[in-house]
DNA sequence: GCCGTTTTCGGCCCGACTGTTTTCAGTCG
């Protein structure tokens, strides 16, 4: 079983004891999703640690729920949750996947309309908001029940509760409301918040909060967006539209002299806050998006900082705030000091489209056009790293041919240019086998290489661990690129053993690459923070193929910074003589 | 049902908005 399927089971149990008795189950409640929640963000596979006595090391997992997980785990199922789940129909569970339905309403609808059948559940409900029968219903109107009819066809075009977008597309979207809002006089500052402040992989809603001594007019102009599809709520202080196909945006206002706490609140995470304001409960102080209230008096921040320091803390970037252990160091003001952008000195995966006869996609742009765009981002050296020459549409000496012309051309375009180092990369294909695309001749030819896999995913975890270890065994495999091959929202990454790449990696002074590439970033922020743990060195690549992709090279920094990297863990930070002295080693 | 920088017992984050209500329940973040 696959974490995200004990999680969702858990919160199932969750939804039932909220439907069985809502004040009896309060407290086991929260503890259940807690614990689903702590699942769902785990960064280890909820089944090793169930092999390995571990359960208990996951935050919310007590000796109750261990139990239950132990009996799933080596049964397939679970007594206890056979008795919570016993009077509640699985409808219910389907119409829980519809936005705005929450176990009462999915309970009350599902026994008032009779919904026996779990697949045909939401198409029943359509017929029953259609027929005018949901209204009729004890503490339903007409209003819920068009509201329903929105929400199942928000549903059916695939806009469930789990349904998120990229980082890239939140950051563009955020970008344009921002820029709209800054229209109205009455906007003091405006800040993107949420999760996409917090650089999360993806996004849900895009939060963004205003500062401003009017928010009635603010609102209104929010609200007015030429672009809103929809306005899904309007409040007194907040108030949410749709864009951009479906796109949800809150919005929150603040005075200025509150507008720190309302970032603190508004930016998360949901686990941060509640860690914190449980620390705070204890000192005998309320957090809010108001402020901190003391002896019911409230104190307002106009920063963040304050915030922080005012519960005698560091102030956290908001990649951190995760409750991954982040509070308690912020105590001791051991915080690490993360990456930064300006930090990297140079990108090494770069394709340009110098005409190599790739096996997969060239890039778009000339080498000369990147490395202008290399001088123009002040970086001290790049690789060109083009997918190696298709081996099914060449010789071994063509490709070397391929390569040798290549490489002097790159030798050109340095001695006439001289400002940007220029590095012979290529990203080779590790085949089925675990041998490389080409062979050791043309390899010669370069300086190192990225070996990535572009081909049979769904080998089993042992074969593919052996494969790429198999690869990287060679002198000149330096980078392992895109480690783990998803595509965010369309394809899960091939399963490895990670205990076994970490140590190959330490031991033979390899690198895992941090791909920036929005759809992939790959790895992602619980394995940079785990091989970082394990003493693994890192790179942080665009993976362009065209110039303008260099930019997206700060979605890979976002990223390390919430895996917790610091400057010294990202071998692209060194200067070029340091990192070649790496790539030679 | 979980958890401990006052606690192994007695707590458990805090508030906005909507719809159906006439003081609140449900959902969300």
């Amino acid at each position: 079983m696959s974490n995200k399927q004990i999680s969702e089971l858990l919160k199932k149990v969750a939804s039932a004891y909220a439907i069985k008795n809502e004040k009896k189950f309060f407290f086991q409640i929260i503890a259940y999703q807690k614990a689903a929640d702590a699942i769902e963000n785990s960064q280890s596979q909820i089944v090793n640690l169930y092999k390995k006595g571990q359960l208990e090391s996951l935050p919310g997992v007590g000796p109750s729920i261990k139990a239950h997980l132990e009996e799933l785990l080596k049964n397939g199922e679970v007594k206890h949750f056979n008795w919570v789940f016993e009077d509640i129909p699985d409808s219910v569970f389907q119409l829980l996947k519809i936005p705005g339905f929450g176990p009462k309403k999915a309970y009350k609808l599902t026994t008032c309309l009779h919904l026996k059948n779990a697949e045909t559940a939401i198409d029943e409900l359509e017929k029953a908001a259609n027929s005018n029968k949901i209204s009729q219903i004890e503490g339903f109107g007409e209003k819920s029940q068009q509201e329903i009819l929105r929400a199942i066809e928000e549903f059916k075009k695939g806009n469930t509760k789990e349904k998120k977008m990229n980082l890239s597309i939140a950051t563009e979207v955020s970008e344009k409301i921002i820029s709209y809002l800054k229209e109205s006089k009455d906007v003091l500052r405006v800040e993107t918040l949420g999760s996409l402040r917090r650089s999360k992989e993806t996004i849900k809603d895009i939060d963004i909060a205003v500062s401003t001594n009017n928010p009635k007019k603010v609102i209104k102009h929010f609200i007015s967006y030429p672009y809103s599809e929809k306005t899904i709520e309007e409040g007194v202080i907040s108030a949410s539209i749709a864009a951009f196909g479906g796109k949800q945006i809150d919005l929150m206002t603040q005075s200025p002299d509150g507008f720190g706490s309302l970032m603190q609140h508004f930016t998360g995470s949901k686990n941060h806050n509640i860690k914190l304001r449980e620390y705070a409960l204890k000192k005998g102080l309320s957090l809010s998006e108001y402020g901190i209230k003391k002896n019911k008096k409230l104190i307002k921040f106009k920063t963040e900082e304050n915030f922080y320091n005012a519960l005698k803390m560091q102030w956290i970037p908001p990649e951190m705030r995760e409750d991954g252990g982040e509070i308690e160091l912020a105590l001791k003001n051991k915080l690490p000091k993360l990456i930064e952008l300006k930090d990297l000195k140079g990108d090494l995966h770069i394709h340009s489209n110098y005409s190599i006869e790739p096996s997969h996609d060239l890039g778009k742009d000339t080498m000369e056009r990147i490395l202008e765009t290399a001088i123009k981002m002040k970086y001290e050296y790049i690789a060109f790293s083009e997918h190696n020459p298709s081996v099914s549409k060449h010789t071994n000496k063509s490709v070397y041919e391929i390569l040798s012309r290549r490489s002097l051309k790159i030798e050109q375009l340095y001695s006439n240019i001289k400002s940007v180092r220029l590095i012979k990369l290529l990203e080779i294909d590790i085949l089925a086998n675990g041998e490389l695309a080409i062979d050791n001749r043309s390899i010669d030819l370069l300086d190192g290489f990225i070996a990535s896999i572009h081909s049979s995913f769904n080998a089993s975890q042992e074969d593919m661990t052996k494969r790429i270890l198999n690869a990287l065994s060679h002198p000149k495999a330096k980078i392992l690129g895109h480690p783990t091959g998803r595509i965010i929202n369309q394809r899960e990454g091939y399963k490895l053993n990670w205990d076994k790449i970490f140590d190959f990696c330490k031991k033979n002074n390899k690198a895992l690459e941090i791909n920036s590439w929005p759809s992939r970033l790959d790895i992602n922020d619980k394995l940079i923070r785990e091989a970082i743990q394990n003493k693994v060195k890192l790179v942080i690549n665009s993976d362009s193929h065209a110039a303008w992709q260099m930019t997206m090279l700060k979605y890979g920094v976002a990223n390390a910074r919430r895996g917790w990297a610091k400057k010294e863990n990202i071998l692209n930070t060194l200067p070029y003589d340091k990192f070649i002295e790496w790539l030679k080693k």
